[in-house]
DNA sequence: TGTTAATATGTCATATCTGATATATTAACA
DNA sequence: TGTTAATATATCAGATATGACATATTAACA
């Protein structure tokens, strides 16, 4: 099983809460997985609640539906930059994202 | 004058709060620079509050200097990702982040 | 059960970001 | 003025993220 695998389960073990020691990150590392979770689960959020499929959301980023998976998987191969571009193209404002990242 | 340059000034015009109109960005494309902007310029706060030096700060994130003096710039080669990164290495907590953001 | 739309996962060539290095600029002080 | 430390800027080879595509899985319904 490769890291990114491994990254992938362990960020959806974080989501439901469990603790896990596959990896030994550093306090900065698994504070700023957080973040990015955090940030990609209100991704879903908000393109759920606009009732939009990941193939459209795709096109409205120029991007693949694949890709949009991937952020709302937390993949380790999907950048903060991306998962935050997408947020303001889905309306997002930034107390949104302030929001989202202290709750 | 390439695009990086271009946008490194641009950059540095938002900052200060003038208009200007070298690019055409889209709203989206405002709210990340913008947002990464107010990013890097507490990252600046952070590491000159503290009294570490560039170089400092790059060995602390194994990084170099002149990274260091680019994300402070808000040049368009840093990605998110490495601000953020850096801020948590910076003893930043969600709390500042969020703060820094919707300030 | 089959069909279909939505979502998930794996892979890859190319684009973008990376640390490193060199060098320029700036600021503070003798 | 010179010297020094800090910061800024330019460049580049290697590392990582990208959209695209193929394919697998899931869910809802006939």
């Amino acid at each position: 099983m490769d890291t990114a695998k491994i990254k992938r389960l362990e960020s959806a073990g974080w989501q439901v809460g469990s603790a896990s020691d596959f990896l030994d990150l550093s306090e900065e590392e698994t504070a700023f997985i957080d973040l990015k979770l955090a940030l990609s689960k209100r991704l879903k959020e908000l393109r759920t609640a606009q009732q939009i499929s990941q193939k459209e959301l795709a096109k409205n980023i120029k991007s693949s539906q694949s890709r949009v998976a991937k952020m709302e998987a937390c993949d380790p191969s999907v950048s903060l930059d991306l998962i935050i571009k997408t947020l303001f193209v889905l309306g997002a404002t930034n107390q949104d994202i302030a929001t989202a990242i202290i709750r």
